[in-house]
This record gives structure tokens, sequence and C-alpha cells, in this order.
DNA sequence: TGTACATCAGTGAACGCGCGTTCACTGATGTAC
DNA sequence: TGTACATCAGTGAACGCGCGTTCACTGATGTAC
């Protein structure tokens, strides 16, 4: 008797995972059209009623998916970041943004369901706020890390932002980045939606005609970034690290 | 008989307009869930059926609406435009970003829509290219009016870009910016996503624990967003417009 | 200007589908003594 | 270790709903002579 989990509930466990994980391919394959309970519980071979075992509704199914999404892209991003030595903060972050984007080519249907369209009539809990924000606090690591030992060399330093700004990269600084200045805080935030924005647009469809290499696109804007934060890689600027899986 | 024209002609005419008219507040209303041929046709007041007469299946409903959706964020984009002295470079393309983001927050399922997950089953015709592109050849132009008479003063000019991408950006340079030099075309299209990445974040509800002043941040962002282009207002890099509506 | 026919808009019923959710039930697993 | 009862997982039928689309039809509008 192992903390009073009897086998019952380490069976319910498994089959709440299987549930998620069905529900995950279902998601993939046909997209949010294709993913409903009667779906899941057929592909689980159960009667559809069945499911209301594990899931008290649609919307709780769909919570357990997009916290599950947050996860692993969160751990891709966690993967990237851990593939690098500490000291080589260019390249952690450039791995990171790659392994952001790649798991969103990869996830296309989770990926819209995490940073898409709101799904209509849901409202995330704030239950998913934890693993949401996993991502971005690893890339504020990579930040902090390459501020404090000086490896951080913004160009032209932006103008005043305003107050009403200030203060809420002083709130994101203090939760992530409190040894970063605000400056600093405020482009990594910018980067950082730079990011998901150039993501979005490739994998929404809207490269359609306008950009045919899309690695090297993409590769281009990561080292836009890397400059707009301040990680300057050889002296004159020309960045250069092997980037994994292009 | 004007051409042909008859007075069936103009009716059918206007009851095509009304139903997409009608389509476009149920969509504004309830979004895409509540986006049905039988929800339109209830509230034209007519059998389900007759909407057969104007568009031959759902998707050619969607299609409109999509087309008219990039009609109008490109007619709120021109009209932001044309709003500034052709000169005021600086100021119109200011004017463009905030319109852009305004039209967004006020039509957040319209915007949803065109830069949002892709409607699953749906395949978009080359019919909407046209109207997808208006935006961003006013945009263009302005960056092109900049260029031509010396107002476009990048700061810390690109290192060299791939050849993959310079070959894109080429294609993109000739269809819109033909006076501009490619450096410059590469930034505007950066600008371009960024732009759109950021009012996505903002309208898909990815501000929400971050920003809370959002028309502060996104000024700030815009003023960003011009110096990448190399927009320059005051020769300190204090840039200042009036922004309309803020 | 009037008539005969063709075209078109709109109706209402129907088809077949899938959905989320509820409910009374059966049988298996766990718990207390 | 064995029994009595409580808890839980899973079933299958059903409810009520809304959807896209088709079809035979009626009646009005347009066209040709």
């Amino acid at each position: 008797m192992n903390a009073g989990r009897s086998a019952r509930d380490r069976v319910r466990e498994e089959l709440t995972g299987e549930i998620i994980g069905i529900a995950r391919r279902q998601l993939a394959v046909e997209g949010t059209a294709g993913l409903s309970l009667r779906a899941v519980a057929r592909a689980m071979g159960m009667a559809s009623s069945a499911i209301y075992r594990y899931f008290p509704s649609r919307d709780r199914l769909l919570t357990a998916l997009i916290t599950e999404g947050y996860t692993a892209l969160g751990q891709a991003i966690a993967d990237a970041d851990g593939g690098r030595p500490r000291p080589d903060h260019l390249g952690r972050f450039g791995a990171v943004c790659h392994a952001a984007r790649r798991w969103a080519l990869t996830h296309p249907h989770e990926y819209a369901l995490l940073y898409g369209s709101p799904v209509p009539g849901y409202q995330a809990p704030a239950a998913t706020v934890g693993p949401a924000s996993r991502g971005v606090v690893i890339y504020g690591a990579i930040i902090a890390d390459a501020f404090e030992v000086g490896a951080l060399a913004p160009e032209n330093p932006d103008p005043q932002s305003p107050a009403a700004v200030r203060a809420d990269i002083e709130r994101l600084r203090e939760t992530t980045m409190s040894t970063v200045p605000p400056e600093i805080v405020g482009r990594a935030l910018t980067a950082w939606i730079d990011l998901f924005g150039t993501v979005s647009f490739e994998v929404f469809g809207h490269f359609n005609n306008v950009i045919t290499d899309r690695d090297e696109f993409f590769a281009h804007t990561v080292r836009g970034l890397s400059r707009l934060v301040g990680l300057t890689g050889a002296p004159d600027g020309r960045l250069s690290w092997p980037v994994a899986g292009m």
C-alpha cells in the first residue's frame, strides 16, 4: 500500500494519460474540429459516456491538452537549452528559438491551440499559467546568464520608454530576470514576442508566396533577435553557431 | 436597361451583400463557432436552403468573409495612411501600425479569421491574395516614399543575409518597393511580421498578466519598429507624433 | 402591347450526421470489521 | 481470512441540439416574338 495509492488509482492515472494522448493525436491529425469527446472515446474503444469518469466536460479535456501542449513546448525549449554549455549564451538563445519553431512546425495544431485564435467559448483557467511560462523562464535565464558575465551589449540604447511600460517591465523583471536592467528586459520581451510572431506567420500560412527558404529566413530572423537583445557573437557582429536540425 | 443589369441582378447583389454583412455580424458576436449557413439564414429570415441561391457552400461564404476582412483591414490602413501628409513618413508609418492594431482590437474574430489559426478543412483560394496584400502594399509605399527622399537611415546595417533570403527579398522588392535597396526591404518585412506578431499576442490574450498598459506598450513597440526600418524622427532618436485615437 | 415560355428566388420537408451530456444499470475492486 | 457494504469504472440507450446539403415545389420576374 504505497501511500494509499491503490491499483485502481494507478490504473485511473494511466487511463487519464492515455485519453490525453489519444486526444493529442486526434488533434494532431484532424485539428480542433476533429477533437470531440465522442471521437476520443471511439479511439479508446469505450462508450462515449465513460470519458466522463475522467473528464467532467469537454472544456476540462481542452484544458488538459493546453497544459500538455505548453509542457511539451517548454520541454523542447528546455532540452535545446540544456544541449548547450551554459556559457554559450548565443548558442543557447539560438537553440531555444529554433526549438520553439521546430516544435510549432511539427505540432501545428497544438501550436494553434496555444498561440492561435482563442477557442470559442473556452476560458483558460489559472492552472495553465504555470506550464505556459516554463519556456519564457528558460529564455529569461539565458538573458540573465549572459548579462551577468557581461556578454550582453545592446546596440543603440532605447530612448526612454513610457512610465507605464517601465512599470510592466519592472514586474516582469522581478519574476524572472531580477539581475538584468529594465532596458534589456524590455528588449528580451520584444524579441520573445517577435519570435512567436514570426513562427505564427509561418505556421499559419502567411509566408506562402513570400518566403520560400523558410529555414534560412528564420535563422536570419533569429540572428536579428539576438542582435536586438545584445547577444553579439564574433566582434564584427556576424554571428555563427551550428544550429541543430538545419 | 443599363448594361443588361436587370432589377433582379441588382436585388441579387444587394442580398448577397446583406448576407455577408449578417455573417460578419454573426462572426463578430459569436465567433467562428456561431458562423453557420443556418444561423445566417435565420438572421435573414429566410429558409436555410435559400442561402444556396447566393453561396454554393459554406466554404464560399467563408471565402467571402475573409476577402471582406482583408478589404476592411486594408481600408483602415489606407485611411490611416491617407490622413497624413505624404512627406510625413514617420507619421504615416505609425498611423498605419496603430490602425492595424485598432482594427484587430475592434474586430477580434475577423482578425482571428485572417491571422489566427487556419480554419480546419478550409483552403483559401487564390482570390483572397489580392485583398490580403492591400495593406502591405500601402506599407511598402510608405517605406519607398521615405527612402526616395532620403528619410530612411537604418542603424547598424545587417550583416550579409543568406543568398536564399536575398532571393526572396528581391522578389518582394520587385513587386512593391522596386526603388528600395534589399536590406531595407528585408527590415521592412521583419517589421511587418513583428507588427502582426505583437498585435496577435495582444488580441489572442498573451498579454494577460504581463502587459497592463497596452496602448503605451504598443506605441513603444511601434517606435522600435520605426527605428528598425530606419525611420528616424527627431535627430536624437526620440520620435514624437500625435497618434490618432490614443 | 400582349402572350408563351424560360429563368430564377425562395419554401419547407427531409436526410444523415455528429456532438455534449445525462441516467439507470451492471459488475468489478476496495475497505472495515 | 472471510464476509458485508461502499465505492468506482464502464455500458448502452436516450435527449435535444444544430449542422450542411438536397430536392421537388410554387410563384414571381424577365425575355422573345
